[in-house]
DNA sequence: TAGATTGTTAATCGATTAACAATC
DNA sequence: TAGATTGTTAATCGATTAACAATC
């Protein structure tokens, strides 16, 4: 549910101001959605609101984040280590959310054992055995459209469960392995559209 | 449209090795798409295959670029020149995708002045007045979420039309402004999800 | 002509929302 | 008790897909 994410960051928000109870018409406000659908939302995983007062904000933000599962820290693994990985890995976000990079990988021979940002860049052809250590379930691929299949092949290898691709490729992959696109780019292509036609949108 | 920016992204690589002709089942199993939904997605359009044939691939990719207006070069602010931002200018695949981000803005005084890739650094109070003269009408927006909003608010000052918004919010905003949110560290919650439970999708 | 594949209609499916009895 | 708001059912809406006549 990509909604509950949303959710999440706002709750986030609210209970960092100190807020301690939200109504499902409130929050559908804030975040740009319907009090109808909040509700339903919620109710696939179970009741979290009293009728006649609304939802408890900590409690609420607990439960997301367990259902989620980033109420404990999560490993991640990262591959290619260009401009978009070390703008990944040093963005302040990932932390609060408990998101943690835990290994970066590439195969350019000029940038392994370098730095990136505190973590050191390690060699592709080690992304299994060293993942054996380090378990982590998730992995990013932000390298150039032409690798990205190749490199989904390696997390896979190395008993990932979960892909976020950076790369403008349709990856094939196997079922019960999740994956996400993100391809900033082609929002642009979309926006490009709307902000030129009369036809109007969101 | 988001999915004919997907096709567009296929359909240009498809030209880049020379194939001429193509059927809605073979672009739909590359995309990971239905046959029927590509057919229908572009009806909206035109008619654009031959029975009996397939499409195109040369003319399709132009009329799909043309109606996403990608097909002449598209002026993009961009506001926010920290990593994600320098990751941003200096991707390459948006040279290829005729996106041109021609001005970079911060309200960091030891950044104002600076060299972001091959663009100088500029005020973000002067937007307005820059633009005047750019008349782009695309906005990216990299800055941290505390002050997207008030960045947004300072692209429509400045007669942009669409968003691109990397901050974790809900942006405000008037209807005729299109507006697309990156945001991957909602992606990884959503992984973390499917990465964890039983639930397997996509 | 026979085989392939389109554009489009009609059927299916799922997601969104309105409405309301139950509850605080 | 009266007012507010939940969780959930039922109604609506839109999006996806199957099917097929038209066409190359």
């Amino acid at each position: 549910m990509e909604r509950l994410a949303t959710y999440l960051t706002y709750l986030s928000k609210l209970e960092a101001h100190g807020v301690e109870t939200i109504s499902s018409a409130e929050m559908a406000a804030r975040t740009g959605m319907n009090a109808a659908q909040f509700r339903k939302d919620l109710s696939h995983f179970g009741e979290f609101g009293r009728p006649g007062i609304g939802y408890n904000v900590r409690e609420l933000t607990r439960r997301i984040a367990r259902i989620l599962k980033v109420d404990c820290e999560q490993c991640v693994l990262l591959v290619g280590a260009g401009n978009l990985g070390s703008a990944i890995v040093g963005y302040p976000a990932l932390k609060a959310q408990n998101f943690h990079i835990v290994a970066a990988f590439d195969n350019d021979r000029n940038k392994i054992g370098r730095k990136l940002w505190d973590l050191r860049i390690q060699d592709i052809s080690d992304l299994k055995k060293v993942n054996r250590k380090l378990n982590a379930r998730i992995g990013i691929i932000a390298v150039p459209a032409e690798a990205a299949q190749q490199v989904a092949a390696a997390l896979l290898e190395a008993d990932i469960r979960a892909i976020l691709n950076f790369a403008p490729v349709t990856l094939k992959l196997p079922p019960g392995i999740a994956a996400r696109n993100v391809d900033f780019v082609q929002e642009l292509a979309v926006l490009s559209f709307y902000a030129a036609g009369e036809a109007t949108r969101e």
